[in-house]
DNA sequence: ACCTGAACACCGTTCAAGT
DNA sequence: ACCTGAACACCGTTCAAGT
């Protein structure tokens, strides 16, 4: 039967979960679909496009949030996380298409962390930024948990004492420095 | 003559320079040093390490600073993203690095990042956690700017209105928002 | 000690040709 | 429209054997 690019996605995830970033190649996605190579190309331009496809799959748990500016930031900041601690390797491989503008869930997560600063007091020009900013912290902080969880599941328990303590509270005291700094750059604080 | 380790990173840094860091293969570099691929791994465990010492060598201008918690925060953080700026991809190939733990310069700036945020009055278990924070920001503006860089120096100046202006001013305002975080949270702010 | 030769097990991408 | 076959131009890594 036909290929859909629904299939592809699937079983890319699939791979992901199970092998890793590693092992998600074409080569081996196709070999998984029962396909040439060749036949992933009629349905993706190229391998960053598929992993961006992948990536929005990913995040598709990822929704906006409602209330006041801080608690939308943070809300979507932990559905963020959520989803990609959801998936093997899913941090670095959304950090990857991000850079490489090929998700547009996470252009999504951009304009909605823009306009809670926006709505925090920070002019226009600054919102995109500090959405950026908030986006570095929560794609480096999880990619680092997750390769943590990895190399320990792995193992080694080498001075994780500090890292295993209360994950989550790490990642909202990082992120509320984040929070911080956009009320004391605004007027109006909620 | 013998090959020494330096020569090896300085080669890879050269055609990191030269053709971006898709193009800097083991393969490749052992062609550039008219050696066989299998001679560098007498020198390097493997591809990361070798990338951890190219790593190490772009941020060798990348000293701490005096002054108070403030400035030793933005000195170090300007420098880091000076040095970045300075080599083709050279965000990404730190990050790649810094993930893996394979920079040490990069622990050195997570260290002083760190004391300057005790100093700050955060706490010992929170600082180390400030300073991660910090690393992440600069890191991934910085891969961001670089690429943009690289994308409009082909020839593509689309939308490039908002993020060419400043760029500077830009990293700074991201990088003020965390220290103002930090100031939020810490009794004596110098 | 340091390096070569040669192999192993892969990659992403393209594209004429088939159905 | 959708896919195969086959090729092109590569990868990282290992390791017996040479000097």
């Amino acid at each position: 039967m036909q290929l859909h690019k629904r299939d592809v996605v699937d079983a890319a995830t699939a791979l992901l979960d199970d092998y890793g970033i590693a092992d998600l190649s074409m080569r081996r996605l196709a070999r998984e679909l029962a396909v040439t190579p060749g036949a992933l190309y009629w349905h993706f331009a190229n391998k960053q496009q598929l992993l961006g496809a992948v990536a929005d799959r990913i995040l598709e748990p990822v929704h906006g949030e409602r209330g006041g500016w801080r608690a939308r930031i943070v809300g979507i900041c932990g559905q963020l996380r959520d989803a990609l601690l959801s998936h093997t390797d899913a941090a670095e491989l959304v950090s990857a298409s991000f850079a490489a503008g090929q998700s547009e869930v996470m252009d999504d997560v951009l304009t909605q962390l823009g306009a809670a600063a926006a709505e925090a007091g920070v002019t226009a020009a600054n919102a995109e930024l500090a959405a950026r900013s908030v986006v570095y912290y929560v794609l480096g902080f999880t990619a680092d948990e997750q390769s943590r969880m990895q190399w320990d599941a792995a193992g080694a328990d080498v001075a994780a004492t500090v890292w295993n303590q209360n994950p989550s509270a790490r990642f909202a005291f990082g992120l509320n420095l984040l929070v911080d700094g956009i009320a004391a750059h605004s007027r109006a604080d909620a």
